[in-house]
RNA sequence: GGGAGCUUAGCUCAGCUGGGAGAGCAUCUGCCUUACAAGCAGAGGGUCAUAGGUUCGAGCCCUAUAGUUCCCACCA
């Protein structure tokens, strides 16, 4: 075959056919073969900001290495990626888009604004999944992406219903985080807390009886209209008495009791709390427990009420003004200081959280969260690393009702309807109703569910749930789940309790766990920092399968890896290490050359490189199978680097050279590890494994659609391998003794090689004539050449003579130096050897080991003092 | 306040269920040896944060301490 690669990796000039190829091949999918065993993945949504960013690309990396691990594996693969659902930080995209279109609600009426708003996301959604493929993502985003649409709206009425019947579901009155500007409840998830400067005022309250006043302090003044109670600890001495004693609001003017409640702390401020139940969320709780009215002063906008017109209308900012100034006036105001403190706001638009006191749907957890917190800890699902399952019981057993309804209009509207008529409330999959009292037609509830709540239902609803479809019963329960660890709470949590609850049955077996990518001073890679690094663009300066590698190797799972372009570039040097050794190999090769299987008379150096590859094959799969990719990515790294280019292709040399037969064998061999070798790294570097591949094989072969290699009994050569291993220690032992003599590699010196082993040193020879600077070697079973530099292995004494170069001094001061070494190496085995303890305890194959380990010490000790004795 | 992680070579990090400390980059020395200078051959460099403990044996397990990062909760 006359084919050829480009002189230099160039990883632009094929990824993009490559992956064109896939597409266009049906590679990614083949046809679901129902014969082989299922492996199915979830992916967390990658639409979150319509933007590919590092951590996406990890996501990416790690789910497209096992998933085409598992494709060539023989398993069914499917991905279940996540392209639908109204992911929080797309939905504030879209409304953004839209009003820039000058789109509104009112404009298109819901129905249409939601048909809108879905090509919207389409568009974002669209997007990513073109930069993705960039990645090299083996999903068939063309297939998968659009099939659950309608099945996810049909599963999220279906459970709502349900849990609804169940008593899972309550309308309830709670305090929420309200954003002011959105209109809408966050969850606890979506408020940010920030540090803002603010002031602590020092009221006044007079007691009702008496002219005495008792002193607290506020950070939010303007809610005092809404006081229902002034609040003390029940051990706090100083205001026992004055427990159940009432006071004046002032203002308001308003009788309010003095409570006591354990919430308080004694020893900050001054002891006493104002209780505001309507806008505080402790003070609700402790309202709860004293009966107290729950007073709302502000309006949805966060402006006071029509209850106190002469603030009405006022925010509450304008309000706390007012208020200060009429505290004062009234005496009541006692001192004004500096304060910092913790505020929540809005994660999507800034502004300042206000707490409160509305209607809202609720899931409630305790019954859910049991069932989730027994499957992780009798093992049907398991956390890769281990530790998260702390984080999962910790978060599942601190867990608190779950307030579903939002105030958008984009999203799965609450399937709940209220006769405006007669208050009767109907909770139905049907999309309209009458009312079921007056016979009227009923209203639905205008709220929508938290995004989360359809996310949740992901691994089967897209599988088709509530119908009982084929692929539900052969891909659920899915496989693994790979995210970050900061997606646990939202996802993997709810993911987990909603499939228990539904199906009965865990939603995937293993949860892998990857870090946050940060930047190259350790901080997290931000928007407003502006020290993200562009997946992309790495990508068009290294290539994809670089940034891949890099990503997958040289840390380990669930921790942190900061982003060194140093990272990139060595992977990406290793991508061409690869690429030059394919060409060694294919310059070489005949036009005619037919790769035939491995050939039958392997010499030695063969059966060391088929054993060593073999032994590789065993171990990456078993690292892969325990998820443990970047130890996989670094075996690879090390074979391909080390064994095969700086070692076999270097032994193939003098046969690639002397031609006929022996050239022949050797650039089997050769073709047999190369394609072993793609094979393995695909999953890792699917691009250029791709290409080299094609380019060695022909055109219509897809390395992707190979079998991954596994370990072969028949290809290991123990003993073989063992022995030459003793060949690459002597020429290892040789090049470090002209070295430190600084004998340049021009100058070729005979070897005259003292070794037991003289049939296998013999048949040598030519290596350490192309290895290691010989001129001509000898091999025999005894030696006495003077004025000659040694090199001592265990198996070899080996004599340089070399007349003029050799110091006497220097070299019997070095043979020293080897003898110390080996010295320290006896003295630490034998004595470990000579401990009872060890021999007793100690596992009985590392005894042996140990002692072989010191037999070899001793003979290379021999070999040392005979050397020095020549000198002396 | 509750929880989790990290501390190993100058830098960034590996080290799988305890069995003589590793890689990449950086540094030093010598090489353009026709696959590769994005390379080849060598070298130096670590009391594995500190102090105890368990064990025949500890970077790894236990306890405490220090430094550091993150998550959750949150003070009126």
């Amino acid at each position: 075959m006359a084919k050829e690669l480009a002189k230099n990796y160039a990883p632009e000039e094929f990824e993009d056919r490559i992956y064109a190829q896939w597409v266009n091949k049906r590679c990614f999918h083949a046809e679901i073969d129902r014969t082989k065993k299922p492996y199915t993945i979830v992916i967390p949504p990658p639409n979150i900001t319509g933007q590919l960013h590092m951590g996406h690309a990890l996501d990416e990396t790690l789910q497209d290495i096992l998933i085409r691990w598992k494709r060539m594996s023989g398993y069914c693969t499917l991905w279940l990626p996540g392209t639908d659902h109204a992911a929080i930080a797309t939905e504030a995209k879209i409304v953004a888009a839209m009003r820039e279109e000058g789109i509104t609600k009112e404009d298109l009426g819901r129905d249409k604004f939601m048909d809108r708003a879905w090509a919207w996301k389409d568009k974002f959604g669209g997007r990513i999944v073109e930069q993705l493929k960039k990645l090299g993502s083996s999903c068939d985003w063309e297939r998968e992406r659009f099939t659950m649409d309608e099945g996810c709206s049909k599963a999220v009425k279906e459970v709502f219903v349900k849990y609804y019947e169940k008593g899972l579901i309550y309308r309830g009155e709670r305090i929420i985080n309200w954003c002011p500007k959105c209109r809408t409840s966050l969850s606890d998830a979506e408020v940010n807390y920030e540090d803002q400067a603010g002031h602590f005022w020092h009221l006044r309250y007079k007691f009702k009886d008496s002219d005495e006043y008792l002193e607290l302090a506020t950070t939010r003044p303007e809610t005092l209209l809404g006081d229902t109670a002034v609040a003390v600890n029940p051990n706090d001495e100083r205001y026992k008495d004055l427990v159940g004693k009432m006071l004046i609001l002032p203002i308001v003017h308003r009788e309010i009791p003095v409570v006591a409640d354990d919430y308080v702390e004694m020893d900050f401020g001054t002891g006493v709390v104002k209780i505001t139940p309507a806008h505080d969320p402790n003070d609700f709780e402790v309202g709860k427990r004293h009966n107290l009215e729950v007073i709302n002063v502000l309006t949805e906008d966060a402006r006071i009420t029509e209850d106190y017109p002469k603030y009405a209308g006022m925010d509450r900012y304008e309000a706390r003004k007012a208020i200060i100034a009429d505290l004062e006036a009234e005496g009541a105001l006692v001192r004004t200081e500096d304060y910092n403190h913790n505020v929540g706001t809005c994660y999507r638009c800034g502004t300042t959280v206000e707490p409160r006191v509305s209607t809202q749907w609720f899931v409630k957890m305790e019954p859910l969260a049991k069932p989730a917190i027994e499957a992780v800890k009798k093992g049907a699902t398991k956390f890769v690393p281990e530790r998260f399952d702390k984080i999962y019981y910790h978060w599942l057993e601190n867990i608190k009702d779950w307030c579903i309804s939002r105030q958008i209009w984009w999203g799965h509207q609450i399937p709940a309807f209220y006769c405006d008529d007669c208050g009767e409330m109907t909770v139905t999959k049907e999309s309209a109703c009458t009312c079921p009292k007056c016979g009227k037609p009923m209203r639905q509830d205008p709220d929508t569910l938290d995004t989360w709540f359809s996310s949740a239902l992901w691994p089967f609803s897209t599988l088709g749930w509530p119908e009982k479809t084929e692929d539900l019963d052969y891909f659920y329960p899915t496989n693994t789940l790979v995210t970050g660890y900061d997606i646990i709470f939202f996802w993997v949590i709810r993911m987990m309790f909603s499939a228990l609850e539904n199906m009965g049955e865990v939603p995937f077996n293993t949860v892998l766990i990857h870090g946050l990518v940060r930047d190259a001073q350790g901080r997290k890679m931000s928007k407003s920092l502006g020290n993200g690094i562009d997946p992309l663009e790495v990508i068009d300066q290294y290539g994809a399968d670089a940034l891949r590698f890099m990503l997958a190797t040289g840390n380990a799972p669930g921790n942190d890896m900061r982003y060194i372009d140093d990272k990139v570039k060595a992977a990406r040097n290793f991508a061409n290490k690869l690429w030059n050794a394919s060409r060694f190999i294919m310059m070489n090769l005949p036009d005619d050359f037919k790769f035939t299987g491995l050939p039958e008379n392997l010499t030695m150096e063969d059966k060391w490189l088929v054993s060593k590859f073999n032994q590789l094959a065993k171990e990456v799969n078993a690292n892969l199978d325990a998820f443990e990719l970047g130890v996989a990515c670094t075996k690879l790294y090390d074979f391909i680097w080390d064994v095969f280019c700086d070692w076999y292709i270097e032994l193939t040399k003098p046969r690639i050279q002397a031609g006929g037969e022996a050239k022949a064998s050797a650039q089997a061999v050769l073709v047999w590890a190369m394609q072993g070798m793609l094979k393995l790294l695909h999953p890792f570097m699917p691009f250029i494994t791709e290409e080299i591949w094609q380019t060695l094989v022909g055109d219509d072969s897809m390395i992707m659609l190979q079998d991954y290699p596994v370990y072969d009994e028949k290809l290991q050569y123990t003993a073989e391998e063992e022995a030459f291993e003793k060949i690459i220690a002597a020429i290892k032992a040789v090049r470090n003794t002209r070295t430190e003599l600084n004998v340049p590699p021009s100058v070729k010196a005979k070897l005259y090689i003292e070794t037991a082993d003289a049939d296998l040193f013999k048949g040598a020879s030519l290596f350490f004539e192309k290895l290691a600077s010989a001129s001509e070697v000898e091999v025999g079973d005894h030696f006495d050449i003077p004025d000659s530099a040694g090199a001592v292995t265990h198996a070899a004494r080996i004599f340089i003579p070399m007349d003029q170069l050799v110091d006497k001094e220097k070299e019997l001061a070095r043979l020293n130096k080897e003898r110390e070494k080996a010295q320290k190496d006896i003295d630490f085995l034998s004595k470990k050897l000579n401990n009872p303890g060890f021999l007793a305890k100690a596992p009985e194959q590392l005894v042996n080991a140990e002692k072989e380990k010191l037999a070899k010490a001793q003979e290379k000790m021999d070999k040392i003092m005979q050397s020095i004795k020549a000198y002396s």
